[in-house]
DNA sequence: CATCATGTCTATCGATATAGTCGAGAAGTA
DNA sequence: TACTTCTCGACTATATCGATAGACATGATG
């Protein structure tokens, strides 16, 4: 299970993938679109930032701005900015001998590793320009029930 | 990530895999054999009885048995029985509107339901059978470098 | 029946992570 | 100057995790 954080995270760039190459966007106007806590999403884009995600600005007219395309940037790079290593268990995610006594003839190595693989391969694939279109089609599709 | 608990679980069932249809295995004999602190695996072993994975004995002679055959008990169950639903978040795990204000428009929808299936995918078509030929081929393939 | 070996139950504990808040300050803009 | 916005560090409450402890129940054995 991804982390709360994470998961704001991701609303977060994916809110600032809208305005890609449309100048700032302010902290609070992240958090009312996205429903996020305010004080806990400075914190989270002040991270963002600093991992290279980001830029900012401060004063009115000031805002974070997506620093590269929605078309390369994928969920996988937040994630694991965010969170660390992708994976199951410990035993995949890095340094596999700490204290798996029984590597490496574990039974579940190969298991884990095909978890692994089918996860990281979803999150690696797909990028936030991927997720804009989703949402389109998906508010294309959506038929508001007004007829009766 | 799986819990450690988890982990012990596992591990404790394929254990008592090997010994499927040859009477009780004792808890002291599982936690050495996979290095679980044996007070721990106490407390796990008599959660899986009550969830009718495992049948218990007293006395001497007594321990643990695994009810069903390795064959067909998949990873997924005990994970499930363990953990609670797979999946990345809780919108794909249960009730979905839990919170997610932007249920069901939401761009990450497809993406974690993508993932989910692709974790449930390999973890209920995985058995305890299944590990236990996985144990044998990599004894088998295993070549002790004794040779200088 | 006494005794020993084993599983069973309930409670507790310390450490860590999570989710979130707060206040003061720095840097832009008008 | 005054206002807006980001920035930084500290702080806290709660829950969960991993593990342990003690008392007890039950079965086998002699």
């Amino acid at each position: 299970m991804l982390s709360q954080k994470c998961q704001y995270a991701l609303r977060a760039v994916f809110e600032l993938s809208k305005s890609y190459g449309a100048g700032p966007v302010k902290i609070g106007s992240v958090a009312g679109a996205q429903d996020i806590p305010q004080r806990f999403l400075e914190v989270i884009l002040a991270e963002l930032k600093r991992g290279g995600f980001l830029e900012s600005r401060r004063g009115s007219d000031g805002g974070y701005t997506l620093v590269r395309s929605p078309q390369t940037l994928t969920v996988g790079e937040i994630i694991r900015f965010v969170e660390g290593p992708i994976g199951p268990v410990e035993c995949v995610t890095g340094k596999p001998a700490d204290g798996c006594r029984l590597y490496p003839g574990c039974a579940f190595l190969g298991m884990w590793r095909r978890v692994q693989d089918a996860v990281a391969g979803v999150y690696d694939t797909t990028t936030f320009g991927d997720l804009l279109e989703s949402e389109a089609k998906a508010a294309g599709e959506f038929v508001p029930s007004y007829a009766i």
